[in-house]
DNA sequence: CGAAATGCTAGTTATGCTCTGTCGATGCAT
DNA sequence: ATGCATCGACAGAGCATAACTAGCATTTCG
């Protein structure tokens, strides 16, 4: 998909400062979340346009709304 | 994938609530959109899991933010 | 150094999204 | 009252890609 759009890694840079904040690894959030470990690390760079749903197990996870994740994006 | 989830639902009756103050048939809007006529009209009864990059494509087009579409999700 | 965390690639599976088409309801003309 | 056009719900088939998985390379940091 459109690798390394802007708004997916805004995306991917909120969901690792929450994820960095809660002295959690990726593996960690992937298997709290229900998603694989290396996906986790893709979603981060901004390399996977999520969908809602699964945006909503990462937000859910880290205990942020889905809003909070899309702020600030172009 | 999770038809007719409740948050799903719930995106699709705000995207579903924007348009019709618009005055705009779900094709019209798909148009502007450029995804295709019968996408809109799932979307808007929650029967698709909609990724981020389509579901800006959404708010641009109809004037509001993704957290306005998103917003008042269980 | 050595171990844990992360980056990256390639391959597979599941599903997002397109496209074509049918149907019933509604409205508005003639 | 009967065309006939617009609108939206819905199904089925196919293509594009989100998401999963394994494996190894690289970085980070004690």
């Amino acid at each position: 998909m459109a690798r390394k759009d802007t708004t997916l890694v805004k995306l991917g840079e909120n969901l690792r400062r929450v994820r960095e904040q809660r002295g959690w690894s990726q593996e960690e959030l992937a298997f709290k979340a229900g998603v694989h470990r290396t996906y986790v690390g893709g979603v981060e760079r901004g390399e996977y346009n999520v969908t809602v749903l699964t945006l909503r197990k990462f937000t859910k996870t880290l205990g942020i709304t889905v809003q909070d994740a899309l702020r600030g994006l172009s």
